[in-house]
DNA sequence: CCCAGTAATGCG
DNA sequence: GCATTACTGGGT
């Protein structure tokens, strides 16, 4: 008679706790690590996922799982190890983990992939050589990828930081590691920000490599073909897969390498539980698995090069552009000293109209960029003041030209735009702040003859279509192209010889204390679409504060010098790298709960805390109100995460919380609040 | 002492 | 997260 089996499972639910089942004699041989079961949960049943097999439990009254679902488990160990990891690094249940690193093939996805006529609405991969093939790399690509080969060939794990400025080729560094990778027949995993903005890189690759060998992931793929894709990683048919941060869930069986191209790109934080960071999750499976790590950036974030300067990562550099194309002349233009007609506001400087003028005449393109979308961001009543805000949020409304209404950018709240004062009904309602609508209708009314396109976020709801704008500016069917910061990655467009900024303080006055680094980056990603062909390209910079050293900086191209001052800025305000920031946020549609409770949960904090964090708060959150909820922020400071984890752990079990005050944890968040 | 509405409890 | 249980207080 062999011994008892028992499993410990874990469920998606926001539970710390594993469970113990009891698991009757004729499923022993069927139970095994990362395989779901049915079992009873309460009243009901629910799948859960085995992490672990024992002979005895604790547990008196222990109920028996019912059945296991899977023939063979479809959560590999690496996998285990690596959602285990993330739950204690970001503060959330194994089961959450699971459920999201099991997202792609067997959770959500598109029922149906629309697909317009005469072609297909994403990138699909076209068998063009089949075969490796164009190239010589130049000195530092060669010496650069030299480097990265010598770890890859002792098979051990490291992390590499390739900063290459815009144009550089960092693409042909990636090339030469993974055909270096498949060579040992081990695999690849690519990480681009947002699949479906960057069809220019996935063509690139399936030239290089053939399309059979690319796995394709990405969010608009229904569940059969992502179940697909993911089958041909299983068997390794796919040797490289390119995808957005869920795919570092990939099942992978020999991991040799792991490009993040952008690495700097806020998108690779997931913003709901489990609240992941790539970069980190990354290097974390890298080092489950031996591979090698390349984070590939022009701007590399504040933390990565920090890591490089400790020598935590190795640092290698491209700093020439291919082809010896020289970086676009950059020009800022102080927007004080801009002649202002009393008529209409000042959208497009003299400077900024005259080049557009001349590229329409050479039959140049241009892009337009201003990181705010909608037609005006804030309507005013110039008789009482009042401006309206979204009741649910209270942040100022946005006006949308072509929807007339005025819409919260925080969440669906829109209201039929009006003309005389809600408050007063005295005066009549002013639309101030211009938003990329409002540079739209300017283009057209000064250049009525010109072909104009916006690309953001409204545009691709409005058409549907936003490959649509893609195509046309790629085809020179569009002239000019406004849009927000979806146009700064990844367009690589030889005719683009003019790039404006309609405004560079949008970003640099957000209270974030990223908001420099974020505008430096911005600057020097967008300005880098200018001059990618032969003629060489032209940027400008419209702000009101051009002392400032994130636009100085970007308009010197140097990033080293960027790094320098705001590293000293970091330190002193002992913020990233120097710290880990933990943003606890407590949400209630009850003020005076939610105002006690966070103070209750504060002095739990502080008395139970032994110097492993620096806390601050509680304050209301910068969006102090969202969705019909009052939001209040706590701020832990820490060097180390899992020692702070552990201690807010053994806080929120004391802290027994009014049950209508929710709290969420957002560990090394991309914002405070 | 009943019950409705709300807060607390704990899931194996 | 959410169903179950405990509690609170107002009403008869």
């Amino acid at each position: 008679m062999s011994a008892d089996k028992y499993v410990q499972v874990v469920v998606n639910l926001p539970l710390k706790s594993e469970f113990d089942y009891f698991v009757p004699r004729s499923l022993h041989s069927k139970v095994d690590l990362g395989k779901r079961v049915w079992v009873p949960f309460r009243n009901r049943t629910i799948v859960g996922y085995i992490v672990g097999i024992t002979e005895k439990s604790r547990i008196k009254k222990i109920k028996e799982i019912k059945s296991v679902i899977d023939d063979t488990p479809i959560i590999s160990p690496e996998i285990l190890e690596l959602t285990r990891w993330i739950s204690e690094y970001y503060f959330c249940s194994r089961g959450e983990a699971i459920e999201a690193a099991l997202a792609s093939p067997f959770k959500k996805g598109k029922t149906q992939v629309r697909v317009r006529a005469g072609g297909s609405p994403y990138p699909v991969l076209e068998n063009l050589s089949g075969k490796t093939k164009d190239n010589i790399l130049t000195a530092h690509q060669d010496k650069a990828l030299n480097e990265i080969s010598e770890h890859l060939n002792r098979e051990e794990f490291g992390v590499f930081l390739l900063h290459g400025i815009t144009a550089s080729g960092k693409t042909e560094v990636y090339f030469g590691a993974i055909e270096q990778t498949l060579a040992k027949n081990r695999q690849a995993i690519v990480f681009v920000p947002e699949i479906a903005l960057t069809p220019q890189t996935l063509e690139r690759f399936t030239e290089k490599f053939g399309k059979d060998l690319i796995a394709l992931i990405h969010s608009r793929l229904s569940k059969s073909e992502k179940f697909v894709e993911w089958q041909r990683i299983k068997s390794e048919q796919a040797k490289i897969v390119i995808g957005p941060r869920s795919a570092i869930f990939a099942p992978v069986k020999h991991l040799g390498l792991i490009v993040v191209d952008e690495e700097h790109e806020n998108t690779y934080k997931q913003e709901d539980a489990p609240r992941y960071h790539l970069v980190n999750t990354a290097i974390k499976r890298a080092e489950i698995s031996n591979a090698v790590v390349i984070l590939g950036s022009a701007t590399p974030s504040l933390e990565s090069m920090y890591s490089a300067k400790q020598k935590d990562f190795v640092f290698i550099e491209l700093p020439e552009r291919i082809e010896g194309r020289d970086l676009p002349q950059v020009q800022v233009v102080d927007m004080r000293y801009q002649r202002r007609s009393a008529k209409r506001p000042l959208i497009l400087s003299k400077v900024l109209e005259d080049n557009i003028a001349q590229c329409l005449k050479n039959k140049e393109q241009v892009i337009l960029f201003l990181n705010r979308r909608g037609f005006s961001t804030f309507v005013q009543c110039p008789k009482c003041g009042y401006v309206e805000k979204c009741p649910k949020c209270n942040v100022a409304v946005v006006y949308h030209f072509d929807r007339q209404q005025l819409v919260c950018h925080h969440c669906s709240y829109h209201t039929q735009a009006g003309q005389v004062c809600p408050e007063c009904s005295a005066g009549y309602i002013r639309y101030l702040g211009t938003g990329t609508q409002k540079v739209e209708s300017e283009l057209y009314r000064l250049f009525p003859q010109a072909c104009i396109g916006r690309m953001d976020s409204d545009a691709l709801k409005e058409k549907n279509a936003h490959f649509e704008i893609f195509d046309d500016f790629k085809s020179g069917k569009i002239d000019i192209l406004v849009g927000t910061q979806m146009l700064a990655k990844g367009l690589d467009i030889p005719n683009v010889t003019l790039v404006g900024v309609i405004s560079a303080d949008v970003t640099l006055n957000l209270p974030d204390f990223r908001a420099s680094e974020r505008t430096f980056s911005l600057l020097t990603q967008v300005a880098g679409r200018a001059g990618r062909g032969k003629t060489p390209g032209r940027v400008i910079i419209q702000t009101y504060t051009p002392e400032h050293y994130a636009i100085k900086c970007a308009l010197n191209h140097d990033y080293n010098d960027f790094y320098k001052q705001e590293i000293v800025f970091r330190k002193q305000l002992k913020l990233p790298p120097y710290t880990h920031l933990i943003n606890i946020i407590l949400r209630s549609k009850n003020k005076e709960m939610l105002i006690n409770n966070s103070h209750k949960l504060f002095d739990i904090l502080s008395r139970h805390n032994k110097k492993q964090v620096i806390l601050m708060g509680p304050v209301p959150a910068p969006v102090s109100k969202l969705r019909g909820n009052f939001r209040w922020l706590i701020i832990a400071k820490c060097s180390d995460i899992l020692q702070a984890n552990k201690l807010l752990g053994r806080c929120f079990e004391q802290w027994k919380a009014h049950s209508n005050v929710k709290v969420t944890v957002d560990v090394d968040p991309r914002a405070i609040g």
